[in-house]
DNA sequence: CTCCTGTATCGATATGCGTCGATGCTTGCC
DNA sequence: GGCAAGCATCGACGCATATCGATACAGGAG
């Protein structure tokens, strides 16, 4: 299947104070279809939310009701979006958030500070 | 259908530094749903590139490589979002960004910063 | 009022995706 | 080796949606 999108976004994607390419505006799209869906959203929350920044997705099934494929699914979804890391530990895989994923969506909505043409100081 | 999708979403949804409740990830998931398509991220970043901060559909089916009919429905779906402003003047509407959704949205995203309890000034 | 232009809506179609049950694979234990 | 548990993959079903052509609606010009 796909290899890893994550590449694909390198770190500071094109934010939106010019156009987009078809190309660009894609990756963009393809990395915000990952966290656009109530269930990878509480995936997200739930792991930021622990104590110890991850859990395996026997942890993750019961709080979600969703059933493990499911959830694996999802889990694999945010993986290639580069939004997890995995580690198998064991039997157990866990998952973990990658801030700087994240962050880089976070940049990429950015956008149109027009109302003041300021440059500097930006958010 | 949807009414006003932003009246769900006020100011500060929350975070994901907590798990999310099944209709909280709902509504967020909805407003990313909007920003997770490529015609409709060209769409802001095209509106976020004009001077005046403001454009007409007439002005984006081009750019867009995309019939007029599908350009409306998407700048429908981003005004349902409430992410952009409708201005009719004349014959012609107006589309033009809300700042403040994009910003909510980036806040959602300002999860899980477990690797530092930093509380950076940065917005 | 009539025509023209710009925009929104409608109906139809094709594709994508979330979800599940069933099954295969990997690891650990005995 | 054999068994059990955790996770991933497969195939299928149903629903959502992106896109288009055709058409209806709104506003300006004559």
């Amino acid at each position: 299947m796909s290899k890893s999108i994550g590449a694909a976004i390198p770190c500071c994607p094109p934010v939106l104070h010019a156009e987009l390419s078809q190309a660009d505006a894609a990756q963009l799209a393809v990395a915000f279809k990952a966290i656009a869906d109530p269930a990878r959203l509480r995936l997200l929350s739930f792991l930021g939310a622990q104590p110890s920044g991850e859990a395996c997705v026997c942890h993750l099934t019961e709080p979600l009701s969703l059933t493990q494929p499911t959830v694996s699914h999802h889990l694999k979804v945010l993986f290639e979006a580069g939004l997890l890391e995995r580690e198998r530990r064991g039997t157990w895989v866990y998952y973990r958030l990658v801030p700087a994923r994240l962050a880089a969506l976070r940049a990429a909505l950015t956008a149109a500070p027009r109302v003041r043409p300021k440059r500097a100081a930006v958010g």
